[in-house]
DNA sequence: CATTTCCATTGATCTATGTCAATGCTATTT
DNA sequence: AAATAGCATTGACATAGATCAATGGAAATG
C-alpha cells in the first residue's frame, strides 16, 4: 500500500523508516471506478489524491454544458481541487476516473497535521507544488503563443501516455479545441 | 527597505525581530528603470524579484518575433523564471520592467540557505507558489473555457490596477489576442 | 451474441480572430 | 516647440476553429 506514493516521496525528499511510518498513519487508500467521482463540483475538495494506478481527469463545465479539462492524472501525478482544499470553498472542478484506478489520499486536516509535524512532508509539498507550477505555466505558454499543431506534437511527445490512454475527445479539450478540430489538426500532422 | 516584502510575509508567516534580522541578511535592493531587463531569454535566472513598487512583465518570444506575456508583476507580487531558477537551464522568459521599479531580490543561493536554515521562509515560499498555482490555474481555466469578452471582463474586474496601468497591447498579449481583436472586444463591451 | 453507447472522422457552413494597412492621438525625446 | 515614436482604433480581407449533421467502426453492456 501507498508504493508509488513513497517512491515519489524519497525521490524528493529522502525519509527514515519512522517517519514514513508515521506519514502512513494519515493516508487512506481509495478504489475508484471508471466514470466514479472523486469530486463534484459545488462539494468542498476533501482529498488531495495521489495517483497509485489508473487515470483521472479534473474538469469544468461551462454555460453551455461542455466540459473543460484542466489536469490529468495518471500514476504519480497528484489531483485534486487546491484551491477548494486549502480553503474549504465548493469546488470549482469535477474530478472523475478515466480508468479503474487505485489511490493515495490526503484529507486536510492531516496535510495539515503533517505540514506541522513532519518538516520533510513540508519540502515535499513545496516541492511538488513548485513542479506543477512550472509545468502549467509552460501549458500556458505554448496556449498563448504557439499554433495547435505544434501544440499538439509537443503534447504527445511530453505525455506520450495519456495519448494512448486516453480517448481523444478529453486531449482536444485539455487542449481547448473541439473534437473535430483535434481530429483534423492531426490529420494535417500525419500528412506531413 | 524591503518594507513591502516583509509586510507581505508576515501576512503569511508571523515573524521575530530577529528572524527578520537574518532574512534580511540574503536580500539585495534594485531599481530598474522603465523598458530595462532584469532577465533576458537565454541567460540563467539568478534572482527571484519581489516588487515592492512598479510594474514588470515576463514574456517569450515566438519564431515571429511576437512576444507573449506570461506573468505581470506589480507590486507585492514575485516574479521570476521559476524554471530556470531553480535548475540553472537558460532562461525561456524576459523580464523588463513596464514602469520604473524597484525591487527586492533573493539570488539562489540565498534561497537555498534560507530554505535549509529558516523553517518559516519555507512555509513562505510555499503558501507563495501555491497562490501562484491557483491563480495561475484561474487563468489557464477561463482560457480554454471563456469567450474573450468574459475573459477581459474577469481580468478587468480582478485586476482593476493592471488595466489602468499597463498598455493594452500588453493585455492583449496577456490574452493570447491580438491588439486589434482586444480593442474590438472592448467596442463589444461598451456598446453594452 | 445482440444491442447500445461511445468515439473518431468527414463535409458544409458560420464565426471569431489574425493580418495588413492607414489614421490620428498622445507621450516622449531632442 | 518640433519631431519622433508608441499606441489604439478602424476597415478590408484571409484563416483557423466552431458548429451541425451524418457515417461507420469499436467497445461496453445486457
Amino acid at each position: 500500500m501507498y508504493e508509488l506514493f513513497f517512491e515519489s516521496f524519497k525521490k524528493k525528499v529522502e525519509l527514515t523508516h519512522e517517519e514514513q511510518q508515521h506519514i502512513t498513519k494519515y493516508l487512506t487508500p481509495k478504489k475508484l471506478r471508471k466514470k466514479q467521482y472523486l469530486l463534484q463540483e459545488g462539494d468542498a475538495c476533501k482529498y488531495v489524491a495521489f495517483v497509485e494506478k489508473g487515470a483521472l481527469r479534473a474538469y469544468s463545465m461551462d454555460d453551455k454544458g461542455n466540459e473543460h479539462i484542466i489536469q490529468f492524472g495518471l500514476e504519480g501525478w497528484t489531483i485534486s481541487d487546491l484551491y477548494s482544499f486549502i480553503t474549504g470553498e465548493p469546488a470549482t472542478y469535477n474530478i472523475d476516473a478515466i480508468e479503474d484506478s487505485e489511490l493515495t489520499l490526503i484529507s486536510a486536516s492531516a496535510h495539515e497535521e503533517l505540514l506541522n509535524t513532519v518538516p520533510k512532508y513540508e519540502t515535499f509539498t513545496r516541492l511538488n507544488i513548485t513542479g506543477a507550477y512550472v509545468a502549467m505555466q509552460k501549458r500556458l505558454t505554448s496556449i498563448i503563443s504557439s499554433p495547435s499543431e505544434d501544440r499538439y506534437e509537443n503534447f504527445n511527445s511530453l505525455y506520450p501516455d495519456i495519448v494512448q490512454r486516453v480517448p481523444q475527445h478529453m486531449i482536444a479539450s485539455y487542449m481547448g479545441l473541439t473534437p473535430e478540430t483535434l481530429s483534423r489538426v492531426r490529420k494535417k500532422i500525419v500528412r506531413k
